[in-house]
RNA sequence: GGAGGGAUGGCUGAGUGGUUGAAAGCGGCGGUCUUGAAAACCGUUGUAGACGCAAGUCUACCGGGGGUUCGAAUCCCUCUCCCUCCGCCA
């Protein structure tokens, strides 16, 4: 959400990050409303300051002028039984078309309207050549007993997955491992809780944008939110925190769901694409400054790229462009992690910088040393998330009797270094 | 699930229809005093918005929403959250 100031001075900066992002705001109607909007009020306050002086001295009136003036406070009350109304609905109507307010995109970021015009910056490590036929994880889980998608599906239906054995223990190994990494760099580990208020999905920006990928529960009372950034960014809500509190840097590991409406058919087998998942999540909040937003950027790229380069996993870099970058985004690097049954690169983490977009929506605030009060920036990236990594570790790692190698980095937190057939 | 009690400014807490945007205390900030500090004393201290060159004036907000009234922190309805007790339970 942008500030409705902005908008009114800069309408055509506005214009062209609609463009950008390809997004279809009516930023006219907006800019309208906002007129109109303000014009109400205006009159409104006017009233009211007039109801206010009317009734104060009708408390001090003498009995026989005080008739006088509960005549006119009802009249005026008529006044504003008419017109408040109006601005209630008006001022819903202009929050709504600010909820749909673009970030405008950092200048380096690629132009175009969708993935095709995203720009590969660097590629790490090389895909392995195979001196064996490789399997996919799917046939590597088989073979092993790792896992029971057949299962799966009875109990809880598509895009669901059982795993067992050594995979099971694999998952919680690299679970730990990532948060490991995440408070060597002096992040707060949390747990978070999975359900969620829709004030907080309004707050994180996937309301009311893409609500058909959250899932409601309890008749629509509360979410199940998608990443533990809805939570986190919900944590300090409406609070006006010191300068010197900042910045906030927290890791959360929480379940996360998906519904993926809209991609039915792709990606319906195996691990890639799955209805929940684990996943630790890094979130900072941090002072207005774009120097710092940029520095934690990096920050945190760099972790998640320490993550994947521990993980011995071939990975590339991606500059996502303005048209896939979404709604509230300032600048977004993708990394891409190599998956040899595709012979393609599949994105496994997702850094994002939205400046104060967020922010403003859950009024995440803070006072200078001046005393003066801002709103914050935010920003998220993934750590690590399974069971999606699994494919790529899986697939990239294993030998030829099927057995898989455990990275030397996680290997302490497995325990072994190689995940074994399950016993039958 | 049942019964009851609450929600007021950074915190504690007064306030049951009329100069209350809100007493008092604590905390914070500025000052006096002091070699410095403490103590004491004085002053100041919510957020958002409108108008104005400014000084300043005005509006809204006492958990959220709605209502009654000339006038609501105070009365009514509703929702949310917190606390106590009972029941159930990982």
């Amino acid at each position: 959400m942008l500030d409705i100031k902005f908008i009114r001075e800069n309408p055509e900066a506005v214009r062209q990050a609609i463009e950008k992002k390809g997004l279809t705001l009516e930023l006219d109607k907006l800019l309208e409303l906002d007129q109109e909007v303000q014009a109400l009020k205006r009159t409104i306050e006017k009233i009211q300051a007039e109801r206010n002086a009317n009734a104060k001295a009708a408390a001090r009136a003498r009995p026989e002028e005080r008739a006088a003036m509960i005549e006119r406070g009802k009249e005026i009350g008529r006044q504003l039984a008419e017109l408040e109304p109006r601005l209630r609905t008006l001022e819903a109507q202009l929050k709504q078309l600010l909820y749909l307010t673009p970030t405008l995109p950092w200048e380096g970021a690629p132009v175009g309207p969708d993935d095709s015009f995203n720009v590969e910056t660097r590629v790490h490590g090389n895909p392995r050549t195979f001196l064996f036929e490789p399997l996919d994880h799917v046939a590597l889980m088989e073979k092993n007993g790792w896992g029971d998608f057949e299962r799966a599906a009875k109990v809880s239906g598509s895009r669901s997955y059982i795993l067992k054995g050594d995979l099971m223990l694999y998952e919680q190994a690299l679970l730990r491992f990532a948060l490991d990494r995440m408070i060597q760099a002096g992040f707060t580990p949390m747990s978070v809780p999975s359900l969620t208020k829709e004030e907080a999905l309004y707050a994180h920006g996937q309301f009311p944008a893409a609500r058909d990928q959250v899932y409601a529960v309890d008749g629509g009372e509360a979410y199940l939110a998608g990443t533990a950034e809805v939570l986190l960014n919900y944590l300090h809500a409406g609070e006006i925190l010191a300068e010197s509190e900042l910045p906030k840097t927290y890791c959360a590991l929480s379940p996360c769901f998906r519904s993926e409406a809209g991609s039915a058919g792709r990606d319906v087998r195996g691990l890639m694409r799955v209805h929940q998942f684990n996943k630790v999540e890094q979130y900072v909040l941090c002072k207005a400054d774009l120097d710092e937003s940029n520095r934690w950027f990096e920050t945190m790229l760099s972790i998640s790229e320490g993550i994947l380069q521990a993980l011995e996993l071939p990975y590339r870099v991606i500059e996502v462009s303005t048209g896939d970058m979404g709604l509230g985004k300032y600048r977004q690097v993708d990394l891409e992690t190599w998956v040899p049954s595709e012979n393609r690169y599949r994105e496994t983490h997702s850094c994002s910088a939205l400046l104060d977009w967020q922010a403003r929506r859950a009024g995440l605030r803070y006072r200078d040393e001046r005393g003066k009060i801002h709103y914050a920036y935010t920003l998220n990236n993934t750590a690590l998330a399974t069971p999606r990594i699994l494919v790529m570790l899986l697939e990239n790692h294993q030998n030829e009797d099927g057995t898989v190698n455990v990275p030397r980095a996680v290997q302490p937190y497995f325990g072994k270094e190689k995940l074994e057939p399950l016993a039958l």
